[in-house]
DNA sequence: ACATATCGCTTAATCGTTTTCGTATTTTCA
DNA sequence: TGAAAATACGAAAACGATTAAGCGATATGT
């Protein structure tokens, strides 16, 4: 590799001279400066990051917390979209991403925090994990720039999906369609299952509408099986309802299949609604109406948020920046006339 | 951060003692390396990864090439699995992935492989992208321990699903189903789609099946629109086929809809295959019959080859591996019985 | 007893940059 | 014209680690 050093014994001058020569300083003459650049660029020059590094404590990469219990969450639609959008974002602003390593099956693996300090990022994006291990709270508490998706730290800046607002747009769209049996199989418990609980049970009261307790039902997020069985105990109740809310579109074709099986059409027998608005599901019939998130703004909020604490700490307020996503419709809910 | 230095200062002994202690080396006495690693797991010392690298030229860090003409391909299952999966097989061995950037819309953005070289990376894995870029041909000319993903190159290891075999496979067991008039709507041209297609021809071939020309489309891959079109058209022929098969499981549900559309049911009416084994697909009815990729193993193998690479430079060979897939068989190909 | 090996540690150079502080030269202006 | 100011560059010290070479002191072999 071509270091500063080859490039000053060419033109004649300092490893100074050079250094400031490629960076724009000001107290080099015009055509000295002109020909230094020149020669670095004939000769192939591009910086040793980790020179630069050492010398100036900035790394130019970002690190990417991304972790999940069996799989790392990449091969969840939601992130994997989130993280693509936010790969982009930083991309362009001259940043990489490091995944922050999570493997703990080393000998003298380090803490998040010490791999973030050892790695000098810049930043930190603290996207799929468990918010609530000792680890993340070292992490946040540590000072790094970072930026949370979908969680609330002190004094932590986080982008978060509005999901109360979400919630409460897919509830009241589903109503307009004139449904008024309405139940919902949430997710399990989590600061985003508690906003989306909460938002539909209020929602659910300015309508109007009283929904059973039997209406309500828990299943794991993208646990095909767990909302294909709670399906089926909706179906069997006495009076079962127009329509079911799942905890996520993954989870909504468990629910489908179950509907499936028991000789019933979406929509014409009963209504679904997921949440998300993964890909797929709006290349299925009948394609599935469900929360569509912005997960190209979320990813964009994260990164632009997190290089602007990276470089204007001073100025850059610590805030919680909410995210609109809109209710897709697709052709899963049905319209209910003169009903009820 | 502590550094060596605070660390000697406290231990009463010189810096290079330190980094002795810290290595392990065997110059150190027994009592004196105790006394300082005790030390500097006390004062929280972790290395300076900067430093480390300029002085060992060694990052312990791979850079993974991984973009696509809209999306990255982060937003892919088949690319998503891998990638989680070569993550989690290099975070194991101690090392980390950054993304090599591939934004081009900065000034002075630097080719892939300058920017590998600038970053340090000890290895790259291609996992996704355009191989017949000049800016990859640079990389891969340049001798930097590489690993590629379904593509081949001259003197570069590679890692390929098992195209020819799996195309075999599951054309066998379609044929084995009782099924004679096969459609293929294939992808896009690339190395995969010659292998499948070519594999496809062959294996009809050896079955005693002959291909009439109109049963053989063209549809890009995951372009559900496209395959929607030529399902219709196929289904409009003189002598339909009684399966089709797709370039991949996203396809394969956008032909799923035109079959529907035409009131036709799966696999009653015609059966249908797909290709890749993404997730959804097993959990929506029909299941889809379609051939899996070993996703896990795929990525397991592009890691440990790349870091065998890295670590055993002579001693390693350049080669391809083949990774199998498997037939998974969902509900989408009837049993045809006694028929033709 | 004398040369030699071993042990345990230090010194100092080095990796490729950045940046402060000089200094020599030129320009400016009263 | 002469002093002050601006300009253009260089020397050298860092940043935090690694590592070859060296050096006393003790142990070993003959």
């Amino acid at each position: 590799m071509v270091s500063m050093k080859d490039i000053s014994a060419v033109c004649g001058v300092s490893v100074a001279t050079v250094s400031k020569a490629l960076n724009d300083h000001n107290d080099i003459g015009k055509e000295t400066k002109r020909r230094i650049r020149r020669t670095a660029e004939e000769m192939g020059y591009f910086p040793n990051t980790a020179a630069k590094m050492l010398k100036t404590n900035r790394s130019y990469n970002v690190g990417v917390l991304f972790n999940h219990e069996d799989y790392s969450g990449l091969t969840h639609d939601y992130y994997a979209f989130v993280l693509d959008s936010l790969k982009n974002t930083v991309e362009e602003k001259g940043y990489d991403i490091t995944f922050v390593n999570t493997s703990k099956r080393r000998a003298g693996a380090m803490s998040y925090l010490e791999h973030c300090k050892s790695r000098g990022f810049d930043g930190v994006a603290i996207v799929c994990t468990d918010f609530y291990s000792p680890e993340i709270l070292q992490l946040v508490m540590s000072g790094i720039p970072a930026v949370t998706l979908d969680h609330l730290f002190n004094n932590v800046s986080a982008v978060m999906s509005n999901n109360v607002q979400g919630m409460q747009d897919l509830l009241t769209y589903i109503y307009k369609k004139g449904h008024r049996r309405i139940a919902y199989i949430h997710g399990a418990d989590s600061a985003v299952t508690q906003s989306r609980l909460s938002s539909f049970y209020r929602t659910a009261g300015q309508l109007g509408l009283t929904i059973p307790d039997e209406y309500i039902r828990m299943s794991p997020y993208r646990d095909t099986k767990v909302a294909h069985r709670e399906t089926m105990s909706l179906l069997d109740l006495e009076t079962p309802p127009t329509c079911i809310l799942y905890p996520d579109d993954f989870s909504a074709f468990g629910g489908f299949n179950a509907i499936q099986e028991r000789g019933m059409r979406v929509p014409d027998d009963i209504s679904i609604a997921g949440y998300d608005g993964i890909r797929i599901a709006r290349h299925i019939e009948p394609t599935l109406t469900t929360l569509r998130q912005d997960t190209a703004e979320l990813g964009r909020q994260v990164g632009e948020k997190l290089i602007s604490l990276i470089e204007h700490p001073k100025t850059t307020l610590v805030e919680t920046i909410v995210v609109e996503g809109h209710v897709f419709e697709g052709n899963s809910v049905s319209e209910i006339r003169g009903k009820e």
